[in-house]
RNA sequence: GCCCGGGUGGCGGAAUGGCAGACGCGGUGGACUCAAAAUCCACUGUCCGAAAGGGCGUGCGGGUUCGAAUCCCGCCCCGGGCACCA
């Protein structure tokens, strides 16, 4: 499409000049006052796709925005660099992950660059950098001398693709990898963990207060899944201590103490340890088949034979009994794979009639129910099989068959029977979360290695600061094994012990990769420092992010370890006291897709952003990405897509001309009076400032888009036919201004050519409030809701006028036909509704 | 199953209690041109009508209101998250 100003030049001049000059490099020290914009930084896969341009193109725009409203806006870039792609191309190809990754880096940053959007590049971050992996390695010392850093033998998620452990967070909701898509199974290992559970209620209440989107923190609070019970003791029958064995119980957790009049059975998870003390001989085969069961069968298979038709399997009697401590009656103890060993005590005292689990298992197994809720009328005792109301009953009512519980709503009979509890001596108000804690060893090579040495003598040592970082060598064995490649190479794996000297070996296993991004944004802040990850008093000059950017795949993973992170910074003493959430401000912008799934590599339907930047340009993408909807819903990129691309060029074309016209304008008369036509463009040209700076505000860029050119819809034929000089310099000056964080380059050639200097350093318009008061509106009058015409009014008309000028209207008379109004709503000066 | 979003022209979307469909894409017609491109102008929800004009219309059904795309109740469909968490 031919164009009406020289695109590639003209973006490539503004690039090297914002670069060259500086123009949003800023320091701590400057007067201005401070904002923190941060775009999620990315992992480097080459050049930048679709879904990098939007997100880009919306960090950008606050950027400069923002500093154009006179804020020393902190802009970083960097590069989430450690990651298994590098290194299974590594596997694939022989080159080393660095070679790969450094190359990859420059692509991105060029394609980023081309795409206009600014940084502080001074500031630039990779993970693989050995400075940060340095610092990355203190702050793993740190959290592991004050507790937070821990390794334990524990049943872990092990991803057969990757060759590596997973985290929770790390295993979709079907059981397999989020990475490689295969199915995770469960494996007991030696790993390292961040104790994020202590953080656990923190992370919670803390989410009330944050600028996210609800839907993020709904997520964030179901993960962390705070629920309050109780804990209790029930002794196992016949092992109170009178025969000369050690007393034996059974704790259990359960969020409805208050239902425990109702308990007529208990459950162990097939892992409990106590499962063998339990299953008497006559029932050892049943329970030995049903743990083997469960253990050989993945979450998968667990979930995919739940229903009641497979309940019968699930389960297996021990042939023992506890006491229910409130009845005093024995009741019997299962084993079933329903009751999880991970969550709780791993055990549960069974309340049929109040949980739809107990109900359906009791039903399977034919055990008895008791209700401690009186249900509501028409209840269904025995809940048919033909739906309707019935079975067990978890809604509100009084307490019965409770004895002393009796006629309580659940909330007060729950606090009594935990008192109870506790003055018994048998059990404990408890909350349990879902929430466990983050497992960080990963069996990688490309990645930061945890820096802990192992001695014969003092066990686990930290490698002293002033030895670190610990780099891993590069002539490594990449093929995988399932161990760390690291501990196949002697040169690395041998070591002395920091502490004696003696000889030692070294962990072999790498950080997951979200370490890495969860306190990058803390570094950005003075990545300079020598002797610390960063500055704590400038950090705290900059921290919060005001606005972090970012898509909603990481509403868990990353945004829930970073303020983990945040916050165990402060407790070790390296990020500034007081900081408690790393980002005031989060947008989810949605995703690009196509056919109806996400664009992506890995689905091979990308459609490269480059095609665009060396043809239409880097402004018409960007005007495109945000004109085409609301930020921040997904993208369908279809058939018509390069049209509406093709329409956003053709719009910068016709600003440009109005602009730079290929002919200066005839000076015009500016001396006399302006006429009401003149008046209508300063009066829309102030009316523009506000629209667009209110949306702004309010994320709502198609709709600035859109103010912006139904604006030049109306200058243009202003200008052409002979409009003031003086009124289209205004309009026009006014629309590049605002234009400026939109599409930059072409905001800044147009007003170099006019004025000769830079649009960035301009401040943001404001409009005159004066030019904002219309003298005359437009005031609909409506028959029965019905529009029937328009008057044009006095904005200040008065209600009694406005009544009498609708009731006189020709059309309202028409349709009125001779009836008498009924009442008569006068809205002045927008609406009059006549009712008949 | 539970918890969030969402459903408006041929398409992306606008309007958050007061003119439904701004703006753009696509389409139709016209001007300019030898012609095309570019540019400019007009029209473009649907039905009835030659037109003027009028009826209908925001997933479906009810309700509140002078007035509902917008608020309330019930349902249908689509997307996302969670899912034996006791």
């Amino acid at each position: 499409m031919a164009r009406a100003y020289d695109v590639i030049d003209i973006e490539k001049k503004w690039q090297r000049r914002w670069s060259d000059e500086g123009t949003y490099e800023v320091d701590a020290d400057d007067p201005r006052p401070p904002w923190y914009v941060l775009t999620m930084y990315p992992y480097p896969s080459g050049a930048a796709h679709m879904g990098h341009v939007r997100n880009y193109t919306f960090g950008d725009l606050l950027v400069r925005h923002r500093t154009m409203l006179g804020h020393a806006v902190l802009s970083p870039f960097g590069f989430d660099s450690f990651g298994l792609p590098a290194e299974n191309a590594a596997i694939k190809t022989g080159t080393h992950p660095r070679i790969f990754t450094d190359a990859r880096i420059e692509e991105l940053k060029e394609s980023i660059t081309s795409l206009g959007a600014v940084y502080d590049w001074r500031r630039e971050v990779r993970s693989h950098d050995p400075e940060y992996m340095k610092w990355n390695q203190v702050i793993f010392t740190k959290l592991f001398e004050a507790g937070l850093a821990y390794r334990a033998n524990a049943p872990v998620n092990w991803c057969p693709g990757c060759h590596t452990v997973l985290a929770n967070e790390q295993v979709l909701a079907d059981g397999t990898c989020e990475r490689s898509g295969d199915l995770v199974i469960k494996r007991d290992l030696e790993q390292w963990f961040f104790r994020i559970t202590n953080y656990a209620d923190e992370l919670l209440a803390g989410l009330d207060d944050l600028a996210w989107p609800e839907r993020v923190k709904i997520m964030q609070r179901n993960w962390i899944g705070r629920s309050e019970g109780a804990e209790m003791d029930l002794a196992v029958q016949g092992r109170d201590g009178s025969d000369g064995r050690e007393p034996r119980s059974l704790r259990v957790f359960t969020t409805r103490p208050d239902t425990s009049f109702g308990m007529t059975y208990a459950v162990v998870a097939p892992e409990h340890p106590l499962v063998a003390e339990l299953t008497t001989a006559e029932h050892a085969d049943e329970v030995a088949a049903l743990q083997a069961r469960a253990a050989a069968s993945t979450d998968i298979e667990r979930m995919s034979e739940s229903g009641s038709a497979s309940l019968s399997k699930r389960g297996a009697f021990t042939g023992s009994s506890v006491v229910n401590p409130f009845t005093g009656a024995p009741v019997p103890v299962y084993v079933a794979d329903y009751v999880l060993m991970g969550y709780g005590t791993g055990a549960i005292m069974a309340v049929p009639a109040e949980d739809t689990r107990d109900w359906d298992f009791a039903q399977a197994y034919g055990l008895p129910f008791v209700r401690t809720v009186q249900p509501p009328e028409g209840w269904d005792e025995t809940g048919g099989p033909d739906g309707g109301p019935g079975g067990a009953y978890t809604g509100t009512g009084q307490k019965i068959n409770s004895d002393w519980l009796d006629g309580l709503d659940i909330p007060t009979a729950k606090a009594r029977s935990i008192e109870w509890l506790e003055q018994q001596g048998i059990g404990v108000g408890k909350v349990n979360y879902r929430l466990r804690d983050w497992l960080v060893s990963r069996q990688r090579f490309w990645g930061c290695p945890i820096p802990i040495v192992y001695c014969a003598e003092h066990g686990m040592v930290p490698v002293p600061a002033d030895q670190l970082p610990v780099l891993a060598p590069d002539d490594v064995e990449f093929q995988p094994t399932g161990e760390s490649p690291l501990a196949t190479h002697p040169g690395f794996l041998n070591t002395t012990c920091p502490t004696c000297g003696g000889p030692a070996t070294r962990e072999t296993d790498t950080m997951d990769t979200f370490v890495d991004s969860s306190w990058y944004f803390l570094r950005f802040t003075d990545p300079w420092t020598p002797d610390a990850p960063f500055d704590k008093e400038i950090a705290r000059h900059w921290m919060p992010v005001d606005q972090y950017i970012g898509g909603i795949e990481h509403a868990i993973l990353h945004l829930l370890y970073a303020r983990f992170f945040t916050k165990a910074l402060v407790d070790v003493g390296i990020a500034p006291e007081g900081l408690r959430e790393p980002f005031a401000n989060l947008f989810t912008q949605g995703m690009i897709r196509m056919d109806g799934k996400k664009m992506s590599k890995s689905k091979g339907n990308l459609v490269a952003p480059s095609s665009y930047l060396t043809t239409v340009g880097a402004d018409a993408l960007r005007l495109f990405h945000l004109f085409v909807g609301p930020p921040a819903d997904d993208v369908d990129w279809t058939e018509q897509t390069d049209s509406v691309i093709d329409g956003c060029a053709r719009y910068l074309d016709r600003v440009w001309r109005l602009a730079v016209p290929d002919e200066p304008r005839a000076a015009g008369d500016t001396t006399n009076d302006l006429s009401d036509a003149d008046v209508a463009i300063r009066r829309a040209t102030h009316k523009l400032i506000e629209r667009v700076s209110r949306d702004y505000e309010r994320w709502s860029y198609n709709t600035a888009v859109a103010a912006c050119m139904e604006f030049v819809n109306l200058l243009h034929p202003y200008a052409r036919d002979g409009g003031r000089s003086d009124v289209v310099d205004e309009a026009v000056d006014t629309l590049l201004l605002l234009l400026a964080p939109m599409t930059p380059h072409v905001a800044a050639e147009a007003w170099e050519r006019r004025h000769g200097d830079h649009i960035h350093l301009e401040t943001w318009p404001l409009p005159d409030p004066a030019l904002l008061v219309e003298d005359t509106v437009t005031m609909v009058v409506q028959v029965n809701g019905k529009v029937r015409d328009r008057i044009e009014v006095a904005a200040d008309i008065s209600e009694a006028d406005a009544e009498r000028l609708a009731l006189e209207s020709a059309p309202v008379v028409d349709a009125l036909g001779g009836a008498m109004p009924k009442r008569v709503i006068a809205r002045p000066p927008k609406l009059v509704n006549i009712v008949v």
